[in-house]
DNA sequence: CAGTGGTCTAGACCACTTT
DNA sequence: AAGTGGTCTAGACCACTGG
């Protein structure tokens, strides 16, 4: 390796973070990006190799990264496939929504359009001094499968420089990818609590159940690249037809 | 030799072992039982490539695989630090379960004591032709905190190459530990669906609630390292007071 | 058959912790 | 200052995939 790429280097490690991390960091925005699309072929390891003028080891470690977060599947012979657009991380979701490639069965009915609000006065969840004094965005939907109410979901974000957020945002696409489009907000982390309830009136309306039926309660806490940023939601769930489901690799234990 | 030992046979020379594979599992085993207790240091990595004779790569492929596992932190300057006996894993746990150092709290009644049986006729799980050939290992057994019951579980595993099971598993003690301390057998994955339901009466008795009144209920298939050994659990959870809750990703990025 | 990812080696320098 | 894990290089051979 010559003068130039050794300073080079030094200049990059001193700026940000390693190579690896930066490699990592640009294929992710690839894929977000859709210069690789779910199911292309990210180039081999030695064409990055090659492009970035790295080794194979630290190729293969932000490679390895992408993978243990579910953007992509290495297979050998073939390449690294690119499998998904957002982090897998373990949520809970209504068992084949995923598998629903057709989307039409899914619908979402806005109950609060994204608005500026003071925070709620029983909010259960504890908030950081900064997160207190900023504006809290508030927003709330209904999703529906084949026209039946499944989830009532409430959205509370802390307006923390996410600028045009209530004008930008629409309540029928994916919050996290409009999130990671428009911010650059990634969540990296969540914290969640489950509780089986009686649906209380205001519930029991907008999942169109019986008053006092048995709902699932969630309460979110998503963690993400911002430090001091996170997102709470409270969902309440109709499992009557559609129970709720997640798949993990890496699973986790406890009693 | 029969049918089912036969399978067992191929499946057990199909797997391969490559060091790092190799040194992986002995340290594994060797945390579990003790020769290196929680909170101690394992070998350096130098140590560790000289004892083996490999080079450092293959030795950090090893502990990496440890340290997604959950089995050790790695702390830079100072060593590898055995964390835990178990999977860290990411499935749903009693809010606070965790974080009760005195388990004196936490009491386990027994409601159906480790029995082979043959499978339920209403079995909610697929099960493979190997799993319906082997004879069904049964047992219940309901979780209490403070004398208070939080949960039921009933679990039901296929008795294929697990000797003695019945005379060996207490009650008492962590499945999961016992699995991976009596029979090398690690959780890998995992797949649930979550309902909310209301309580029937056999759940309504155990776990001392009134009868309909809002209970989670939760079907797990356990993924093992045997490929084609899975486990099912089914869990009746008396949120009233306790919920169930969960963490994953990466928490703690800097301050 | 050429190309891919999986494994592995034998070095090197660094930032960090402990003594 | 000595030892640790974190990062990185420049090679190598292998098993597997595809044309």
């Amino acid at each position: 390796m010559n003068f130039v790429a050794l300073l080079y280097e030094q200049v990059n490690r001193m700026e940000s973070s390693t190579q690896y991390q930066l490699l990592y960091l640009r294929l992710k925005k690839e894929i977000l990006a859709d210069v690789y699309p779910i199911g292309s072929i990210l180039p081999s390891e030695n064409d990055l190799c090659a492009a970035a003028n790295l080794s194979r080891s630290t190729v293969r470690q932000a490679l390895g990264q992408l993978e243990t977060e579910g953007y992509i599947i290495k297979q050998k012979g073939k390449g690294s496939i690119v499998k998904s657009k957002s982090r897998s991380l373990n949520l809970l979701s209504f068992h084949g929504f995923s598998a629903m490639v057709d989307k039409t069965k899914m619908s979402t009915l806005s109950v609060q359009e994204p608005s500026y609000s003071s925070w709620p006065e029983d909010f259960h969840f504890e908030l950081s001094e900064l997160e207190k004094a900023a504006a809290c965005i508030h927003f709330a939907r209904v999703r529906a499968v084949e026209g039946r109410p499944v989830m009532y979901e409430l959205t509370f974000v802390p307006n923390l420089n996410l600028p045009n957020f209530v004008r930008r945002f629409k309540l029928n696409q994916s919050f996290f990818e409009f999130l990671a489009k428009e911010y650059q907000l990634e969540i990296t982390g969540m914290e969640q609590q489950i509780w089986a309830v009686a649906a209380p009136p205001f519930v029991a309306q907008h999942l169109r159940v019986e008053l006092n039926s048995p709902v699932l309660k969630i309460n979110r806490k998503y963690h993400s690249n911002r430090s001091h940023l996170n997102l709470y939601s409270i969902l309440y769930c109709n499992t009557e037809k559609y129970a709720l489901g997640n798949t993990s690799g890496v699973i986790n234990q406890s009693i």
